[in-house]
Parts: C-alpha cells; sequence; structure tokens
RNA sequence: UCCUCGAUAGCUCAAUGGUGGAGCAACCGGCUGUUAACCGGUAGGUUGUAGGUUCGAGUCCUACUCGGGGAGCCA
C-alpha cells in the first residue's frame, strides 16, 4: 500500500473517506483504557495532527498502548468519521509497526514549554507546535519572496559572502583569515601582515550586499539579493542576530517614492501570501501567540502605510516630549522610543520615515536639495520597529565623492563603485529587509532566537 | 557594551538565615470514546559555577556564566 501523507487527507477529504490508507509519522500523545486508546501523531507534512484509534484485537496492543512520545510508526487502516468533536476524522488502525521506539527521557512533554528553554533543545524544537508552525511559515515566505520579485521581472543576484571591502560602515565585521592566528605573519611594524593572508588583504563576511547589487542593478535594471549577513555587533536585544537573512532590491530610473511604493507592495504580497498559504499555522499563531495578529495584518492589507518625513516626524513628536526619556530635536536620530510612538501610538500602523539628516545617515545616500538631508527612508511597525531601510543612492559623482571626504573614506578603494557613476549611471534606489523581522512581524513572534533554526548571537553558538 | 531582574527535580514554580516541597513529565497499576484524558501509587536534588560571611547559606556578600526585560547599534 502506498503511504498517504496526512496534508493529502486534509486537503482532499473525500477522496480518503472510509478508505484503507497507510500512514507514518512521529507520536505526539498516546491516551490508553484497558481495551482500547488513541495516538495523535504528526507525519510533517502538515500542522495539524491525526488521531488514530487503537483497540485490543491488535496483536501488540500492549505494546502500542506503552509508545513514548516522538516514537514512529507506521499504520495501516481505515479512514472514518470521527465521534469526537475535536477532529472531523481519525484513522481506525488494523496494524500498527513499531519504526522506532523513543527514549522515555525526550525532554519535550505534552505541556507548554517556555520559549527560553526550547531554545536550550534547538535541534528538537520544530517538532512543536509553534515552531513547526513558525519554520514552515518561514519556507513560504521565502519562497514569496522570490515569487514577488520573480515575476515582476527581477533578477536575482548572489553577492559574494566573504568580501574585501572593509569600510561600508553598516557594522562591525567579522574577519575571514586562513592564516595560523597562534603565530600569524608580521610586517616590519609588527602588525599582522594580511598581504600573507588567503586573498593577499583584509577579507570579512558581509554586512550588505548593496554595494555589489548596485552594480547589477546599472546592467539589469531591476535587481535583488536574499541572503545570509553577518553583523559582530554585541547586540543584545530581542531582534539583532550575528547571522541574518536579509533581502535588498535595487531598482535602476527610480527615486525614493518609487523605492517606498515597491516596499509596501512587497510587505503586502507577503502578509496575504502568508493568510493564504498557511491558514492552519496564522490561526495558531493568532490563538497562542499573539491574539492582536489578525487585526493588526489585516489593517496593513486594508490600508496605506503612512508617510512623513523626519522633519514632520520630529514636530509630531516634540508636542509629545514630555513622555521621552530623550526629547526629540531636529539633528538627532530617532531613538527606540521615539519609532515606537510613531508607528505604535500616532499612525497604529507602518509608517515610512524619509529624509533624515545627512550627519547621521550613510555616504550612498542622495543629497537633497536642501543640502541638510539625504532622500533615506525607514519603514517602522509596530511591535517590530525598523523592519526596512533604505534610500535613493547618490547618483552624481562629485557629490558622492565630496560625501566620502565629509565621513572620511578613501575614494580610491570605492573605484568600482564610483566607476558606476561614470558610465552610464542613472537615478536609482533599493533597500534592506530584515528577513527575520519579516517572519516576527507575521507570526508575532517577539524574539528573533526564535524564528531562526539555529539561532547565532553572542556567545551562542551551540547546534 | 550599559541598566535591571532572574537561575532550586526532566519542565513550570514554592521554601522567614535553622530537616529542600508541589503540579506536570517518567515508572508501576486501574479505567469501554479520549482531546495537555482521568484515578491511585513509586522514584526523582552537589539549589548555575567559583569563592566569601556565619555555629549553620537555596536564602546574605563578591566575581563569573547563561537567560528575560529595557537601552545603544541596526535589518
Amino acid at each position: 500500500m502506498q503511504s498517504t501523507l496526512v496534508k493529502e487527507i486534509y486537503r482532499e477529504t473525500t477522496r480518503f473517506l472510509n478508505q484503507k490508507v497507510e500512514l507514518s509519522g512521529w507520536v505526539r500523545t498516546v491516551r490508553t483504557s484497558k481495551a482500547f486508546g488513541f495516538i495523535e501523531i504528526n507525519d510533517g507534512s502538515f500542522f495539524e495532527n491525526i488521531q488514530v484509534v487503537f483497540e485490543e484485537g491488535l496483536t501488540n496492543f500492549a505494546e502500542i498502548g506503552k509508545l513514548t512520545i516522538s516514537s514512529a510508526i507506521r499504520i495501516q487502516g481505515e479512514l472514518v468519521p470521527s465521534p469526537g468533536a475535536k477532529q472531523p476524522f481519525e484513522l481506525k488502525a488494523e496494524n500498527i509497526e513499531v519504526l522506532s521506539l523513543a527514549s522515555a527521557d525526550y525532554p519535550l512533554q505534552k505541556k507548554r514549554h517556555t520559549f527560553e528553554y526550547l531554545r536550550t533543545i534547538a535541534h528538537l524544537r520544530p517538532r512543536t507546535n509553534t515552531f513547526a508552525a513558525v519554520f514552515r511559515v518561514r519556507s513560504m515566505i521565502a519562497y514569496a519572496v522570490h515569487k514577488f520579485f520573480q515575476e515582476k521581472g527581477y533578477v536575482y543576484v548572489h553577492t559574494p559572502i566573504i568580501t574585501g571591502s572593509d569600510a561600508e560602515g553598516a557594522g562591525e565585521m567579522f574577519k575571514v583569515t586562513a592564516l595560523d592566528l597562534a603565530n600569524p605573519p608580521k610586517d616590519g611594524e609588527g602588525n599582522v601582515d594580511f598581504s600573507k593572508d588567503f586573498f593577499g588583504r583584509v577579507t570579512s563576511l558581509t554586512v550588505s550586499g548593496q554595494l555589489n547589487v548596485e552594480t547589477y542593478c546599472m546592467a539589469f535594471r531591476k535587481v535583488y539579493t536574499f541572503g545570509p549577513t553577518f553583523r559582530a555587533e554585541n547586540s543584545n536585544t530581542a531582534r539583532h542576530a550575528a547571522e541574518f537573512w536579509m533581502i535588498e532590491p535595487e531598482i535602476a530610473f527610480a527615486d525614493l517614492a518609487d523605492n517606498m511604493n515597491l516596499a509596501e507592495e512587497m510587505m503586502k504580497f507577503l502578509i496575504q501570501y502568508a493568510l493564504d498559504n498557511a491558514p492552519e499555522e496564522m490561526v495558531f499563531f493568532n490563538n497562542f501567540v499573539d491574539k492582536t495578529l489578525f487585526d493588526r495584518l489585516e489593517n496593513i492589507l486594508n490600508s496605506e502605510f503612512a508617510r512623513v518625513t523626519y522633519t514632520e516626524a520630529v514636530e509630531l513628536l516634540e508636542k509629545e516630549n514630555a513622555k521621552f526619556e530623550y526629547p526629540v530635536r531636529w539633528g538627532m536620530d530617532l531613538q527606540t522610543e521615539h519609532e515606537r510612538y510613531l508607528t505604535e501610538k500616532i499612525f497604529q500602523k507602518p509608517v515610512f520615515v524619509s529624509d533624515y539628516p545627512k550627519g547621521i545617515k550613510a555616504f550612498y545616500m542622495r543629497l537633497n536639495d536642501d543640502n541638510k538631508t539625504v532622500a533615506a527612508m525607514d519603514l517602522l511597525v509596530p511591535g517590530v520597529g525598523e523592519i526596512i531601510g533604505g534610500s535613493q543612492r547618490e547618483e552624481r559623482i562629485e557629490v558622492l565623492e565630496g560625501r566620502m571626504q565629509e565621513v572620511g573614506l578613501n575614494s580610491e578603494d570605492y573605484w568600482w563603485y564610483l566607476d558606476l557613476r561614470r558610465y552610464g549611471g542613472v537615478k536609482h534606489a533599493g533597500y534592506g529587509l530584515g528577513f527575520e523581522r519579516v517572519i516576527m512581524y507575521l507570526t508575532g513572534i517577539s524574539n528573533i532566537r526564535d524564528v531562526i533554526s539555529f539561532p547565532r548571537t553572542a556567545n551562542s553558538s551551540e547546534f
């Protein structure tokens, strides 16, 4: 008999009802009585379990009644309507084969566990309802990201993981070296001589694919990256990780407004995709993780994101200065408390904040005509904070070189980046989207460590 | 990295400076439709690590490790 998947049974019930089927899966719970019992199994194909009924007529009835949680079994039987209220159908077992008996000290019990504990058993936590739901949604949303951009004609560019550009200013970098760290070669001044290293220079793990992907943008017009990103910041928060995935679209012949339009359309697409394609998981999140999830997501789908300039945001916030630990004034970067107040209290939905003072933003962002602000934008969302950071890029070479000088960068190190402005450079824009932050936003999970399979944070790289 | 709170049975938590307990899980038994099944019983401990104060420390002090919340940095 050919094995059937639980997902097929749920999605095409009439095809299987009152038919013989074979299932295989892992035991989630066993409830026994003297002459019969129930097993719920999960076969990995679907969020929901299926209930198996077994009776004392089975030759191995006693053995089956003592099955431990997470044991693997194969069942042949008939799919029948269930008299119980909690499931529409159940499998009446005619034969149950024990494929693998799990040790009784299996650490996941039939009870609620804290996320903190589950992080210590990251190799087992995808077997829980919550993490099964999180990681199935994560997989679907990764696909949805590609679907969104590919169907719009974007070219997916694999930018390098190892980079020699050392001074992008996006964060502390992890060094990549093949030198013997116990005995590295030294130069005349006693410093490590990286010219003897594998690449003949200092190299690091990428903190952003942006500078590289801009080059492909000038060839393909619409491009995106989607890959791992590394920051050696000693951040200890619920929304930072040392290794995370980032999506960076870049569009030519486009300005900051086009950039924001794209970001808004993409966010709505991803939300709709999750609701349409993972309904069981999303209902679970709404019931057990964040009871406001559906209200929040529906509100976003049905409304336009707010858009304010930094200057307007500062004016709005200054009226509320009494409420803040750090009062707002023009020229300072917005504190987390200010960002939260904007998106959670004033607008109560996602808000783009644009046109920040040039002094607090990166050198490559396009200088506005006021000479004081740059065409940058952050997307702030309730509960998560900054989920997107982007800008229109400076395409005027003399302005760009001037900005690099202001912030102390050596333009020779960026010769190929500057070349883009020499050879058909046009206005263009792009942004970086933190993939994990999207998953947090879509699921209501509040710690980034719980939306990455094996999170890497400071002092934490077990598994 | 800073502020703050915490770490006790496999898990979630109690225990006034004076004999470390409970619920759940595990194990044994019972139960004819269960739904985190239920009922009875058994076993389970170097109180995060290293020092210190004290007649006596889970409890007080110091350092460290890890975790939660907040901040900085950002995605």
